[in-house]
DNA sequence: CTGTTAGCGCTTTCAT
DNA sequence: ATGAAAGCGCTAACAG
């Protein structure tokens, strides 16, 4: 195996031609500008020795990566979570015919805001997809300010000035609590997120908003904090049950709690949905082959991530590619029925 | 917001040093060599200034990445599989506290071998982490020649050069086998992976091997192969109940299949352990919950995938980080007890 | 359609 | 301990 290392002079001297003329056949973009016949004479001794561009070069020389950073929150076992396996899986799936790659950018927030991260070593990528970016910025400002585009999934602020993609996690709560409503259900009890999830936040006050408007206020030491974590609801159960043994339903915050709930239930001897009725909220994976399948809003994560990443990588090919962006783009949810919640008293 | 670029020569300009000193200070290997005072005063700068260096030119001056590829086969739903997020958990894990980063490395596998494969753009990483390797290469040397070092994970091939970290899949049949055995099962039948998972032949070949070393022969019909799928287990198990009702024990080689197999055994009302044990390969982390929990086989994946990580890191920053790597590292295999095996006629 | 040339920002001898 | 200068491999005007 000679190591000879070929570099774009190698080429265009075994070709006869300029660095220049190399540079054309090889990007997409000035392909067309080179003769045909200087193209084939080219692509021959490409592919005869193997030559493929030192990106390094290309990236400094270029001033872009072609490639978009994947921003998220680095907590213990994030690589295990649906949410996240939604939006890698379609950001790669997208990104998989283009010329773009991808690179996960693990932010830690145990405090830290990005103003504080330098990505470590300085990561270089022409766009951000970020995720649950109100863990990352100390100011709103700062998302504003990016100085590369960037998309922000799953939650929207209207009053920031970027790019989202996403769900309306208010609306969601309302169509949750609608559903609850409709099934007769009037003691109902709920498993909150942590409170600086902000689809967390939306989700409850949806549900809240749309009881009240039917006159029905839920008691506040009915809705005890989970964090979104199965463990947690678990245990938290027994104390809802103290405070009203009485309660017909659960509107759990997001399908961890309510799974959690639900095996609590279970070893409590409650059957549900027959003694009590719950609904999630995500729809993962396991909601459906959960028993009973669980009733839930489904939140179009993969959807989310592929528009987001669509939106950003037509972006990054027009002109403006430089400019941030800003736009809202809302997906919907959707009441899955399954079968953890019924009509009261059937 | 200045949008002013800062690049080493700012900071040298400013400082009153050259560029070399500059560089000096922002490299831990030469750091040293700085005086410091100098160093202090270049800090300061750095700070105010929110200076980070360039990578681009840092890799194309340096010829390094500070970048390790970890290869993947693009399968859809890859990022759904506990497999793989066991991997990116342990890479992750591990590099955080280095100053590397990693890159997911998606190759399709469409009847495609590296050779043929250019990474789309040249990627250019430091070193590789590789999974599946036999599924990219069309011969092993080319494993032997790579140009940069490899570390491949979970598979062991004693004739190729290069460097593995797996566990033994051959000795881990054994185990399983034995412990069917041992339980009294004579009337076994075998759910097998796709020809292509070297794993899978290990397993199956280790299971087989035990038992026959006891005078035990499966009935080849009784092997049937259902490709790692849980749906495929799921619609095969009657195929195998109809060549012979009375088995009383299924290896599955990987636990999807266990779990495909059990479901659809459950809704024969067949029940399991009780009429037939099921032994599963891998441990997910479903394993556990499923019902009955799964008697399985753990793979250390997170380990084996965090000591390859630790030995490519190593290597990289040795004087020898540009050759490749030689040897082989096995870890342990073991059973894992739970529920859906039992004694024959218990 | 093709060539010349000037960077891109940093590392690394080689001097001093 | 620090500086000067030569690259690293490629892109992007600018000429022709």
């Amino acid at each position: 195996m000679k190591d000879k290392k070929f570099n774009i002079y190698e080429i265009a001297r075994k070709a006869n031609v300029s660095i220049a003329t190399i540079s054309r056949a090889i990007n997409p973009e000035t392909r067309a500008k080179v003769a045909p016949a200087t193209l084939k004479k080219i692509d021959q001794l490409i592919k005869k020795y193997g030559y493929t561009p030192n990106l390094a070069a290309k990236h400094l020389s270029g001033n872009v990566t072609k490639t978009i950073g994947v921003v998220f929150p680095y907590l213990p076992g994030i690589f295990y979570s649906n949410y996240y396996n939604h939006i890698l899986a379609a950001v790669s799936d997208y990104l998989f015919d283009t010329h773009y790659q991808f690179k996960m950018l693990l932010l830690k927030v145990a405090g830290d805001t990005w103003d504080k991260y330098d990505f470590k070593v300085g990561e270089r990528v022409d766009g951000l997809l970020i995720t649950h970016w109100f863990k990352f910025f100390s100011k709103k400002s700062i998302l504003e300010n990016m100085k590369i585009p960037c998309v922000v999934l799953n939650d929207v602020d209207r009053k920031i000035k970027t790019q989202f993609v996403g769900v309306d996690h208010y609306l969601g709560g309302q169509i949750a609590a609608n559903h609850i409503y409709s099934l007769g259900h009037r003691r109902i009890a709920m498993l909150s997120g942590p409170d600086w999830s902000m689809d967390n936040q939306q989700r409850m006050k949806g549900f809240i908003a749309f009881l009240n408007k039917k006159g029905l206020r839920i008691k506040p030491d009915l809705i005890v904090k989970a964090d979104y974590l199965e463990h947690m609801a678990y245990s938290k159960v027994e104390t809802l049950l103290k405070i009203d043994p009485k309660i017909t339903a659960i509107f759990a915050c997001n399908d961890q709690m309510a799974f959690g709930a639900m095996s609590r239930l279970k070893e409590l001897g409650i059957a549900s949905p027959k003694d009590i009725s719950v609904i999630g909220f995500d729809d993962e994976m396991d909601a459906a082959k959960f028993t009973p399948p669980l009733t839930t809003m489904h939140v179009p994560i993969y959807d989310i991530a592929t528009r987001g990443t669509e939106i950003l990588i037509n972006h990054l090919q027009s002109k403006d590619a430089k400019k941030s962006l800003r736009g809202i783009e809302i997906l919907p949810v959707r009441l899955v029925e399954r079968k953890s919640t019924v009509k009261i008293n059937s």
